[in-house]
This record gives structure tokens, sequence and C-alpha cells, in this order.
DNA sequence: TTAAATTCCTGTAAGC
DNA sequence: TGCTTACAGGAATTTA
């Protein structure tokens, strides 16, 4: 499922093929996938507008328009945002398409419906609720171990229940809060406000690491992910935990466990992580 | 206020 | 082989 790292791809993607174009037609197919405002007042508003800039927070797709007013796209578990020409067959469960200038076609297709699309300006979206008030980017420079150290320490629930909250921490899923607690040697259940400094930034590095990893290698296609051009990533070959329940630990070769914290099943190494 | 539980969805895989 | 059932999970919403 999209997590940072295969937003962040899809994003820098289609950012030069975006960047400048300007959407001359827009159908839905679902018109429920939008979320705000209205689909009629959403065709309205997104046809004629050009794209100045595309980015990231968190796990949302942010596409900027030259009047500062964002199509927001947020992939969910099973949401793939395409970049086609017009030609290429429509692939079922297609639920949006924008058309653009230069003929070609962005394509926002979701068999479970989780994701969802959105239109405003940030303000507007951030005050109406639409959008939630995200923690920091963990891959900024700026996001340093200290800080996660001031927000795992206030809090009494999981380490694992915490990197999932991304009002704690942005763009954050299962597949790398489990890859980087097994990195950092951490158990997932233990409680976040317990947690030393020392082991803090040991999680701060590995998360970080994870993170660059997964980027590096276009992200992980371990569900139904695929990039701006239907293409997998390569992460999900070396994943060290998340999938690999009852598989020997890379590091001692003891079976991993597999437990569910948060409602979500969570892998890890008895023997490596405490 | 915080945390946990519930809900939304459908493709996939396991089990009978 | 074909049907049924369990499971996957991001995040909004509800409950504790």
């Amino acid at each position: 499922m999209p997590e940072l790292p295969e937003v962040e791809t899809i994003v820098a993607d289609l950012r030069p093929h975006l960047v400048g174009r300007t959407i001359t037609r827009c159908e839905l197919a679902f018109p429920t996938i939008v979320r705000h405002p209205e689909p009629e007042e959403f065709i309205d508003a997104v046809v004629g507008m050009r794209i100045e800039s595309v980015g990231r927070r968190g796990k949302y797709i942010l596409i900027r328009f030259d009047n500062s007013i964002l199509l927001v796209v947020h992939l969910g578990m099973t949401g793939q945002l395409r970049l086609v020409d017009a030609v290429t067959p429509l692939a079922n469960h297609t639920h949006a398409v924008f058309f653009l200038d230069d003929g070609r076609q962005l394509r926002y297709r979701d068999p479970r419906r989780f994701g969802r699309l959105l239109l405003g300006t940030q303000e507007a979206l951030l005050s109406s609720k639409k959008m939630p008030l995200l923690g920091p980017e963990p891959i900024d420079p700026e996001f340093a171990a200290g800080e996660l150290y001031r927000r795992l320490r206030k809090r009494r629930t999981s380490l694992k229940a915490v990197l999932l909250d991304q009002g704690a921490i942005a763009g954050v899923g299962n597949i790398y809060a489990d890859e980087s607690l097994h990195r950092a040697r951490l158990r997932p259940d233990r409680i976040a406000g317990t947690l030393s400094k020392k082991s803090a930034v040991r999680l701060h590095e590995s998360l970080r690491e994870s993170l660059r990893a997964a980027i590096a290698n276009r992200g992980s296609s371990v569900d139904t992910y695929r990039d701006a051009w239907g293409e997998i990533g390569g992460q999900q070959e070396k994943l060290l935990v998340y999938g690999r329940a009852g598989e020997p630990c890379f590091t001692c070769g003891r079976p991993l466990s597999s437990i569910r914290i948060a409602g979500r099943t969570t892998v890890f190494c008895r023997r490596c992580q405490h």
C-alpha cells in the first residue's frame, strides 16, 4: 500500500510531466471518490486550471494550480494515479480521468475505494477538517531526533501506534513502521513514553534509513502499488520483516512473530527487538 | 484528552 | 472445481 516512499516516487515521476499542463476536461465515473467539494463543483473548478507544482505532504499528493488551489489525492490502500496516452485502454475501477492539454490523461484508479480526491486551498481544507493536521516529515533534514523523542515521550500507547499516527509523524504506514522498528531493534509494543533518548535516536535514524532506502528503490509493491507508469517498485524484495511472519529473521534466524497492534498486523523478531 | 474500536471496500487466498 | 469465509489496511468516526 502506498506510504511515504511510494507517494514520493509517484510525485517525483509526475512532476516534470504535469507542471505547465492545463486540465481541459474531467470525467468522474464514481463521483463519491470526490470528498470535497460536490462533484459538479469539483469538475467546474478543476477544468481550465494550469498546474504550477506537484508535491507531497505525508501520504497526500498535492497538485497546485496557479491560483493556489490544490487538487489533493490520497491513495488509501489501493489507489493508483497514472499518466497515460489517450489510446491506453481504460482499466477497471478507474474513478476519475483528468484530460490534459498535451493529449495525455491523468487517471485515478482505486479498486477498494479507500482513497479520495479533494479540491480547495490548503487553508480551507485544513480548517474544514477535510485534511487533518499532519506531524513533521520524517525525511526532512530539519526533523531531528530530539523532536521524535519529544513526541514519543508524551504518549502512553505502543511505539507502533505512534508511528502510524499521522498527527505524530507524517507518511509512515504499516510497512515502514515494522521495518524501522526492526532496524532500531525495538519491540513494536513498547510503550512509546518509556523509551530512552538513546533508543529514540536509534529509531530516528532507522526510520529515516528505511524510508530513504525505499525511495531509492521506488517503493514496495506488496499489494497493488504501481508507480505513475504502472510499473512495480523494488523495495518489496528487500523488506526485513513486513510480510515475513514465520520466516527466519535475517539477523538471528529465529522465526519472525506476528501480533496485532492498533488493529494492524505487526511482524517483529522476539530475539532481536526489545 | 487520549486511546481503542468500528467502519468503509473488494480482490485474493485459504479451507471445505 | 466451486463456493464460502477470512483477511488485508488508512483514516474518519464513534465509543470508552
